[in-house]
DNA sequence: GTCAGTGATGTCAGTTGCTGACATCGACCA
DNA sequence: TGGTCGATGTCAGCAACTGACATCACTGAC
């Protein structure tokens, strides 16, 4: 036997979103989340550097998911066909732990601190897409800009996948707000044609 | 003669800037910055939120700005020049105070928590710029994405007017970077179209 | 001119997030 | 057998933030 239960970190996220759902975020201590997951304090902060991040573990692994989908895009797609590529192939990944997913919306919605975190994920996600783009040849001020709307347009599929019924999986919401996008930019080109 | 010495808060500001930018912020604490005010730390907390609010205040107004420079946007314009239309009205606001900005600027890019915090205003200006475009008319899904967008753009724009050695005002970034989200846009059109 | 009320500040004590230093002790390896 | 390693515990401490209450120049009503 050995000498601690194992996976002490899938304990402190069970317990975290437990307690976050249960009694609110602000209300929740570490200190409690440590205990109902059998350990201490100091444990957790050896597991996740603060309070916030136990819900946002596995935003590393979706980061670099959406990296290795981007490169593998076919050579010669525009960026944005590209970042639509890539997004869509997050689909199943989604899909999957939609019940999860919805809790974790619901905690992080709640809750002033953790959007603010989520947004952080956000840039993260921006900075990594970026250089990708750039290794397709794209000029890095046009790669930024595509990165920062692929991953406005992963944000916004993502909030109308959660609020979906109709049980429509995510890559479609990844194709209706592509459409949106590119229907935005181009009304104005009409008026500024002539 | 008052009680006190004026503008407290303008005080607290103006110590927290050198201090974060002497010392770096993680290194300054929230009693330093007070006592270069001449004030305590509960006082402090009194005119600001948290320790990184100090750098934000002035962001509301900007926000406030934005909605009445979008609100004022003629009628017939599309959600993407009625955005630049908005966003090239702030370009005096910026081109007056460059050097408050950079300086600013160098203090956010420094930290992490920073940058975290600079992202949520971000989400606050989103926010506050949909329900102005669905005003004009426009699907509450397209408002969010052209205001995501819209933010994109403003965010971009101010980078890179910061890092302008030539002088441009911030107007002619925005142009500049509206003109890019265009062709991004209209470029897969060609490939899609048929 | 007095006096009660107001509002910005101070004081103090307490909670919680987070960190460094060091101890523990099963597992694993030579 | 013994020594190292790695995950955890223990403990002390700092800094961010909060609530409760005190202070006292200023202001306005009378």
């Amino acid at each position: 036997m050995s000498r601690w239960e194992p996976d002490a970190l899938g304990r402190l996220q069970a317990a975290a979103i437990e307690l976050y759902a249960e009694h609110g975020y602000e209300q929740t201590t570490v200190a409690e989340i440590a205990a109902r997951a059998g350990l201490t304090e100091r444990t957790y902060f050896r597991h996740f550097a603060d309070k916030r991040e136990v819900l946002f573990h596995g935003s590393e692994m979706l980061q670099e998911a959406l990296v290795t989908a981007l490169e593998e895009a076919p050579a010669g797609e525009s960026p944005l066909d590209a970042i639509g590529y890539g997004l869509r192939r997050l689909g199943p990944f989604f899909d999957e732990r939609r019940p999860q997913s919805l809790r974790r919306h619901a905690i992080i919605r709640s809750s002033h601190e953790l959007q603010e975190r989520e947004m952080l994920k956000r840039s993260s996600l921006v900075a990594a897409l970026t250089p990708v783009l750039e290794r397709r040849g794209v000029e890095p001020d046009v790669a930024r800009l595509a990165a920062e709307s692929g991953i406005s347009v992963f944000h916004l599929a993502y909030e109308s996948w959660v609020a979906d019924q109709r049980g429509r999986g995510y890559a479609e919401h990844v194709d209706e707000t592509l459409a949106s996008l590119r229907a935005l930019a181009a009304a104005p080109a009409a008026a500024s044609l002539r």
